[in-house]
DNA sequence: AAGGTGATGTCATTGTGTGACGTCATTACT
DNA sequence: AGTAATGACGTCACACAATGACATCACCTT
């Protein structure tokens, strides 16, 4: 809902009740409601497609390829998926940044996230251990990734900031 | 409070209001409040020391240590934080496991906890970004091996746990 | 045209979180 | 000792989120 990240941007997120977002958008508080299972959710609506795009990458990924390298190649699909959006991005971000309610709702997210791809992951050759494990490390590399993306990245280069971040994580054991 | 917890696991946690743990704890709504900011933090009281605790073992890490040994050390200091609680800790991670909300606190918990160690690391040799990513990944270790401690884990040994899954991690990137 | 179906609105209720304020006990200062 | 300051706790009142029950209206199907 464009009127809700509208809001939070000129007032703040706490300052923004449901029913002003309710009423930019021509609706009512309940309304709202049955749209968005409660106020945070309106930041969220494209988590599922971000799921659906990294597991079925993951999934793709030829026959001989190791957990890590599927994993790569989930993190370039789902990089993908940014592209033409970062302007609306960095809105996002900066209204999540201030608002820890939010921060906490990306971060359950993410986990989400971490879980499907773990699920692929396991309908190819890891482990449930290790398909967790490699998950979560390879979700959380993302988010960072994202982080600097937003904050100061080539608008077209997620996918590729993601993998170089993956592979400088690799190294830090090489010591 | 030892209060919260056992009505949460009782009946509960959206089943069990401020009122009601207030009430066995011989106390008031508002007073609740005034320990907690919130109902949730009732179950993250030892986040603080968790962090202390962590941090100060990565900054008393060898000078000649890198980041990924700096981080082990934060690791295993972590682990013996929670020598003896088993049985608690058990309780509490089903409460949480039952609840989204408690999930999501959960995690910005840990997401304070890496920006910590992010500090000490920084303290350190490390660049801001390494350290950013250095301790992120810590921490998800941590959270994953302390998953497995509580489900099925030697009482005694989750530091050991921990330091294995690191790393097992480490090996991810030799395919 | 009748009836079903889904989308939206109205109303009422519960519970969280917070501000304003009062009370009481303890400590400190003169 | 007497009194002022401080802090812990309670009472009251309120805004808002969230949700269930029910009404209304538009539109589609036959």
């Amino acid at each position: 809902m464009g009127a809700a990240l509208a809001l939070f941007d000129e007032q703040g997120y706490d300052e923004t009740t449901v029913a002003d977002i309710a009423a930019r958008a021509g609706l009512t508080r309940r309304t709202f409601f049955r749209y968005f299972p409660d106020k945070r959710e309106v930041l969220f609506s494209g988590a599922e497609h971000l799921e659906q795009v990294f597991a079925e990458a993951v999934k793709q990924a030829p026959e001989a390829a190791s957990p890590m390298q599927a994993l790569r190649a989930g993190l370039c699909a789902a990089g993908d998926v940014f592209a033409g959006v970062h302007p609306y991005a960095r809105v996002r971000a900066r209204v999540i940044a201030a608002n820890p309610e939010l921060q906490e709702r990306e971060l359950i997210k993410l986990e989400r996230l971490a879980s499907k791809v773990a699920e692929a992951l396991e309908g190819r050759q890891a482990t449930p251990r290790l398909a967790l494990l490699t998950a979560d490390i390879g979700v959380r590399v993302f988010h960072r990734a994202f982080a600097e993306w937003v904050a100061n990245g080539d608008p077209d280069a997620l996918g590729p900031m993601t993998a170089r971040m993956l592979d400088e994580l690799g190294e830090l054991w090489d010591t």
